[in-house]
DNA sequence: GCGGACATGCGATTTTTATAACACCTCTGC
DNA sequence: GCAGAGGTGTTATAAAAATCGCATGTCCGC
């Protein structure tokens, strides 16, 4: 049997264990446990692992002896997702509020340097949407 | 006693109702119940509702006869907290990855009327980012 | 080759969540 | 003034999650 498809809802432990995960890419649950707030066993640690990894959010390459977990979906899947989510939660489905929200924020501390980065992204994005376009006018 | 403070996880089932009251700003059981997903009964959310209430997380106020339900965390506030453990989470605490995230994915769909906007925004935040070094530069 | 450090596998228990039934109010229309 | 629709408060129960202890196994250094 496979694991069963991903978009289960997590717990209140797993979701914390999954952001550390996301964050330190693999690591072993004495690792994961280090990050986790309000000091868990390590019996626990390992138990939800375990549980994640039936789940089938995360998966574990034996290193050695011991067990290195990670995110079966990939980051920058899960950072699709988590953006969307967020976007149609907070924003009302605008990228647009969401951009302004990161920019805005009085803690964001943006450099120039990023901002021109973030310009550039404007421009590309600009020149996708006229390519988009262009395709869909001559279908 | 006062509720207690907001910062705890929330569960499965407490999360999409969030979720649902902060796209809705407020709504009654039944309308939340409505958007749920798994039509879960009416008692039961009402409840859930209870129990979001004592830990501190929604509020009510009475309309006439019945209760209207919103979160106690404003929305602004709420967001700000979303998208910085996003940030961190997913984008390494980098605000400009997130946003070339945002600009970026294919289904983003950003229109040319908003990437205008977005630049104004990049503007903006370098006339304000000039305005703080000037004065800490007073200082 | 033995003891300790460090892991895993498994099982058991406690706590929390999720769900819903039931009794009881309060307007509304007839 | 009474029946019914639509609320609420309370309490019970089943299900899921969280936590941990213990037996066991493998490498490392002495």
């Amino acid at each position: 049997m496979s694991a069963r498809r991903v978009p289960t809802l997590l717990t209140k432990r797993e979701r914390p264990i999954m952001d550390v995960l996301y964050r330190l890419g693999r690591a072993t649950a004495a690792e994961v446990m280090e990050r986790l707030a309000g000091a868990p066993g390590y019996s626990t640690v390992r138990t939800q692992l375990g549980v994640l990894e039936r789940k089938g959010h995360v998966k574990h390459e034996e290193e050695g002896l011991r067990y290195i977990y990670m995110p079966t979906v990939p980051r920058h899947s899960a950072r699709r997702s988590a953006l969307k989510h967020l976007v149609d939660t907070f924003f009302e489905g605008s990228t647009t509020k969401a951009v302004a929200a990161l920019l805005g924020g009085e803690a964001s501390r943006v450099s120039e340097e990023d901002l021109s980065r973030i310009e550039d992204l404007v421009k590309n994005a600009r020149i996708e949407e006229l390519a988009r376009n262009a395709r869909s006018d001559g279908r």
